[in-house]
Parts: C-alpha cells; sequence; structure tokens
DNA sequence: CTTGACCTTCCAGCGGCTGGAAGCTCAATA
DNA sequence: TATTGAGCTTCCAGCCGCTGGAAGGTCAAG
C-alpha cells in the first residue's frame, strides 16, 4: 500500500506521516522497487495509533512514550493509564485558564454598551489595567 | 524609559517588545542620543494593552485590530465588543473540544486496570479504532 | 505517447516568541 | 582611571507540528 492510501487510512496526511518518518517517531517504512514506501496492516495500526493518540491531544512526545509502550510486550498498563490521566489532568488545567479568560472577557462585555460612540470600558481596561 | 524597564513596567520581555516592533504591531520607539529606545507614557499604555489583549489570548492579528480601534477616536464601541464577543466564541469551542477529549480518555482510563499487566483497553483503542 | 495523479526529496514558512552571539553604552566600584 | 557587569543594539537560529511548494521520477489510463 502506497503512502496516499494508507494516509486515507489513517486518517492523516501523506505529508504528516513522511514528517512522522523524519522525527523518528515511526520507523522508516519498507520501500518498493520503485522507491515508493510501502505500508503493510501493522503499518497502519501505528499510523492510526499516532492519529488517534495526536487527535486526543497528546504531544509528539507522549506519542514516542505512548508508541514505546504499544511496542512493549511487557508493559504494564498502569504506565499507559498514567500518562492518559496526566492528560486529562492537562486538560482540565486547560479548561480551567480559557474559562477564566472567558469569564473576565464576559465581565468587560456586559460593561460595553456596543453602539457607535468610541467610549468603552473594554479598551480602558487594556490600556489602563495594573493587573498583579 | 529604556526597554527593560518598560518592558517590567507592561509584564513583557524586552525581547518580546522588540518583536511586537519588528512585525509592525507597535509603532517604532522613539530613539535616545544613545540609540536606544526610550518610552513614554503613552507608550507604556500600548504595551499594557498588548499583554492584557495578548493574555486574554487575542491573537497578534486581533491586537492588530483592537490597537487599531484604540487609537481610533471615532470608532464604535461596538465593534470592540464584537471582537470580544468573538473571542468569547472561539474559547467556548476549544472548551467545548478539550472536554469532549478529556471525557474520551476518562472512559478509556475507567476501562484500563492500571496494574502491571500488558492488556490496555486505551492502547488497544488506538490502535485498532476506526473513528470517522 | 501523452496526460495527470501519484510518488520522491529538499527547503521554506506559519505563529509567537525565545535564546544566543557579537558588539555597543552606561553606572558603579577598586 | 580602568574595569567590571548590566543593559542595550542587531541579527540569526530554533522551538512545535506540521504544511506548502519546487523539481523531478513513476505509474496507470486513454
Amino acid at each position: 500500500m502506497n503512502i496516499g492510501q494508507a494516509a486515507a487510512q489513517a486518517g492523516l496526511h501523506a505529508k504528516t506521516i513522511r514528517y512522522y518518518e523524519d522525527i523518528g517517531l515511526i520507523l522508516p517504512a519498507a520501500r518498493g522497487a520503485n522507491g515508493y514506501r510501502d505500508y503493510g496492516v501493522e503499518d497502519l495500526h501505528v499510523l492510526r495509533f499516532v492519529q488517534r493518540a495526536r487527535g486526543l491531544g497528546f504531544s509528539v512526545r507522549d506519542c514516542r512514550d505512548l508508541l514505546s509502550l504499544y511496542h512493549d510486550r511487557n508493559r504494564a498498563s498502569a504506565d499507559v493509564k498514567a500518562l492518559a490521566e496526566q492528560r486529562i489532568a492537562s486538560i482540565e488545567v486547560k479548561v480551567a485558564e480559557l474559562r477564566s479568560l472567558a469569564a473576565t472577557l464576559s465581565h468587560l462585555v456586559e460593561r460595553c454598551a456596543g453602539d457607535d460612540r468610541p467610549d468603552c470600558p473594554i479598551l480602558d481596561d487594556f490600556a489602563e489595567a495594573h493587573h498583579a
């Protein structure tokens, strides 16, 4: 299977797969007589694995760790679980940050008349606020 | 006031201020006889403005628009409000995405024994799932 | 036998900084 | 006065995770 098909099956761009190979996230694919990369069923598992993990927000660094657990027949599922829990925790941190930003903006928006006059508490806040 | 002091007052790094000048987000600062950038009170307002807007998650592109409204004596506060509302909306989209990721991960984590055995529904899902 | 889609490599750029090198100036100290 | 050391200047490179484009080889269909 050529890279284009593999990409389609895995939900990735061909370019992305080459990039992953480049940075050593995945092993170099086998090559056909014409020099084209050739992907088999297990390669597809790996590619899907990466696209799924990336899609769930794991960094490429995390994906390296996850892949090495995936390949390790003697892994402990606890290690995988720990990575997933870390990921959940960092998502929750991010969500909290974003909600706080949204709340701040909402307060400002509420106080802004939103008409054709120039007076604007949002701009005033931006320019004048001293935020610790 | 030199760039270091201005940076401290505005809550930015000196490097960041030079960068903002470089990309034309802020106007080039006045220069002293020694060639050092020299910042005054109004410059500080602008710098704080940018750090506050960036801190609230506005992109540099957004900051350009916000700054031009800030400088426009004939602005309509409605335009500012609209930008802020857009920003809130995009935060909410992001939060929803993240919560969905966390939920998916939580389901997987729940099903993982998290012991010293290799069997792991998380890894299984990653490698085998066909997610539309 | 040509078209056009696919494949290959390599290099450049996105956003938004951040770090480092090399060389100024300036204020304080020995 | 001579010298630190901090702070300023410029410029170039790198971070992440791709993505786009150029220049070229290969393949299947018409």
